[in-house]
This record gives C-alpha cells, sequence and structure tokens, in this order.
DNA sequence: AGGGCCATGTAATAAGTTACATGATTTT
DNA sequence: AAAATCATGTAACTTATTACATGGCCCT
C-alpha cells in the first residue's frame, strides 16, 4: 500500500486559516510549523494546481497594485470533505524517524579525537540553542499577531512539542560535552 | 552545491565494527542507529556495490553450511581514508526538520471534535512509549552483547539522545491531554 | 544601481520506498 | 507443511531538492 501523499491536505488546510497563496502558504510553512515540517515551491505550486483540478480548491486571479498579482486559492464544500476524512483516517506507519547528521557522525567517533567530538557537539548545540528562540519567536508571534483564536490553541501546542524536544537535545548535549571533557582530564 | 550522499559513508562506518553484510548492516540500522537513521534494501546493494566499484571497500563471497552464501564487505585503505575525511567534514544544512505526521493532524484539529484530538494524543504516546522501551532494550543489549568497547561510549550517547527526547515528547503528550480534558469539563 | 521581498512556475536530478524475484535453511 | 530467518538483488514509482527562469515593486 502506498502511503498517502500529505502535501495537499496541509494546503487545504493552510486555505482555512486564511493562507490562500502558494507563495505565502511557503511562508507559514517555514515558520509557524517549521517544528515539524518543511516544504518547497516545487511542491508546492504543483500540488495546487492538481488541487484545483480536481476540484478541492478554486482559484482567482487578484491584481494587485503595488505588488505582483496573485493567485487566491479557496477550498470548496468537496475540499472540506477530503480535509476532515484525513483528519479523521488513522496514521499508518508509526513514528517518524529524524535523521541526524550529527548523530550518526558521533555514532562513528572512535575515528576520530575526542576534541573534535566535542567540538561538533558545540556546533550542534548551537544549531540547537538558535532553534529555541526562532521557536520562541514564533511563539510571540503566534500570541500576539494575528492568527484565529481556534487556531491559536492547536498552533501554541505542536510549538511546544518543538520547545521540549529541543531543550531535551540541549540538555543532552551539556552531559555528553562534560562525560567527553571529564574522560580528558 | 548537491548535499553529499551518507548512505556509502554509514556502510564504510559500519564496516568497521565488525557488521559486513548488506543483510546484517539492515539489522543493525534497524536496531542500534533507529533513532536517528533509516534505510531500505533498495538502498544498500546498489550503495555496497558502487563502493566496491570505486575501490573503497572489498568483497570476498564466503560460502556458509547451514546457511545461504553471503558477501564479506571490507574497507580499503582508500575507504577508511574517504570515511574520516567525511567525519571531519563540516555539517551544512542546519537541523534536520522531523515530519510528524501527529504534529500536522494536530494542527488543524480545529476542524474536529477535542475527544478526537485527545485520541489521537494518546495513540501518539503509546507509540511513543513503545518506542521507549525499544530503546531500553537496545540500550541493554549495546551494553551487555558483543559490541567493541570503543564503539559502545558512542553508541550509548546517541541512544540517550533519543531516550530523552522520548521522554520529553511522552511528557507533552500527558500535558497536552491534560489540558484538552480540562476544557471538556 | 543593487538588494530584498513579492510572486509563480518548470525541469533535472537525487533520494527513498515498495514491490517483486529468487532460493536455501531452520524452526515450529 | 508452513513460517521464519538468512541472504541478495532489481525495477518501478513516489517524493523532494535544487537550479533555473521571469519580472515588478520598494527601499537605501
Amino acid at each position: 500500500m502506498a502511503k498517502e501523499a500529505q502535501t495537499p491536505f496541509i494546503l487545504l488546510g493552510l486555505m482555512t486559516t486564511g493562507c490562500s497563496t502558494g507563495y505565502s502558504m511557503k511562508q507559514l510553512i517555514d515558520t509557524g510549523l517549521s517544528h515539524f515540517w518543511k516544504i518547497s515551491y516545487g511542491q508546492i505550486y504543483p500540488a495546487l494546481k492538481k488541487l484545483t483540478d480536481e476540484g478541492l480548491a478554486e482559484v482567482q486571479q487578484e491584481t494587485q497594485e503595488d505588488k505582483p498579482d496573485k493567485k487566491v486559492y479557496n477550498m470548496t464544500p468537496k475540499g472540506k470533505k477530503a480535509l476532515e476524512q484525513w483528519l479523521a483516517s488513522p496514521i499508518e506507519g508509526g513514528l517518524p524517524v529524524q535523521k541526524n547528521e550529527w548523530l550518526l557522525k558521533l555514532f562513528f567517533s572512535r575515528h576520530e579525537s575526542t576534541e573534535t567530538a566535542i567540538v561538533k557537539i558545540k556546533q550542534y548545540k548551537e544549531q540547537l540553542q538558535q532553534r529555541f528562540s526562532l521557536y520562541k519567536q514564533i511563539e510571540k508571534m503566534i500570541t500576539e499577531c494575528a492568527v484565529r483564536s481556534e487556531d491559536e490553541r492547536f498552533w501554541l501546542f505542536t510549538l511546544r512539542h518543538g520547545l521540549k524536544l529541543t531543550s531535551a537535545a540541549l540538555d543532552w548535549c551539556d552531559e555528553v560535552i562534560d562525560e567527553l571533557q571529564k574522560e580528558g582530564e
């Protein structure tokens, strides 16, 4: 059985949040959904076209005076049904595996010096710190800016997931750096 | 710039741990590296062939009496060099993004009932618990079974990363279930 | 004049999954 | 006799990344 593609449903879902162009959908995914999703234009634009062809969404060309024209997408009743069906459908395939190049290299670290390993973990930590403050910023944006309150709750829930895991990873970095440095003495 | 493929280096790395056939490499990745990597035979066998063609590994057919024949791969000096270079090379592209279908659906949960959302998070929690105990088992295997001690340290480090993050996700589940249930009263 | 943001799209390539194909041996 | 494990491999397909292409507006 082929796993169902999720891209179209994300786009449908975003249409219900007042996000209506391919460009702004990418922007929202890169911020509000960045802790659990990513996407490229190469996926978005063909998917939007397909949704329209299948009658799950409608397009309207909108002329803007100060900015380039844009295509505004809206969900049709058929699209709404599809979204709800997708939400209700069970999640197959178990938990996702996060491929992590830092851990991969640490796994084989006996082929390098302890110092090099420590440097790498410190770099990893830095990246995690950046991510953490980014998430904090996004949290602020969601609570302060224009997000409809029905959505807000759930957006904050998922974001907290990201914050918690990042925080746990940061703890791990400190522990491991500590243990590796102790050895050197 | 195209991102460097990592599959060949994992396979080279595994050759240094006494793991020498495509079949056993897949097994090891599915256990010892499962918290940060996954792979299919469709990637492994072609990659092993390519490594041999490029002179980074050598093959020997080995006849077994009780089991089917197998191909034993060993790293060449050239392969060793490549592995070390890969280890020393900087990690580009920032942190990985873990696509998470559970969070994705929770993100759009205002289109379903609170009860349904709670059920989904409970399912997620169950999966995480299973994962947690699996990691605990693997930890036992690493400490008790035949892993060379130079490798053992680093394998346990990475595994603890998995345990920590899973544990953090479990905490998150409890918190969110709690908050959603409070609302219902 | 140059950089950055807004905006849409395609084509080539890479990466990864799944199903298929084969076949021996061991355990239940 | 069937199921599980050991063992290797390929072909078709899906998914995703990257680079390319275009072009206007705004700000400095």
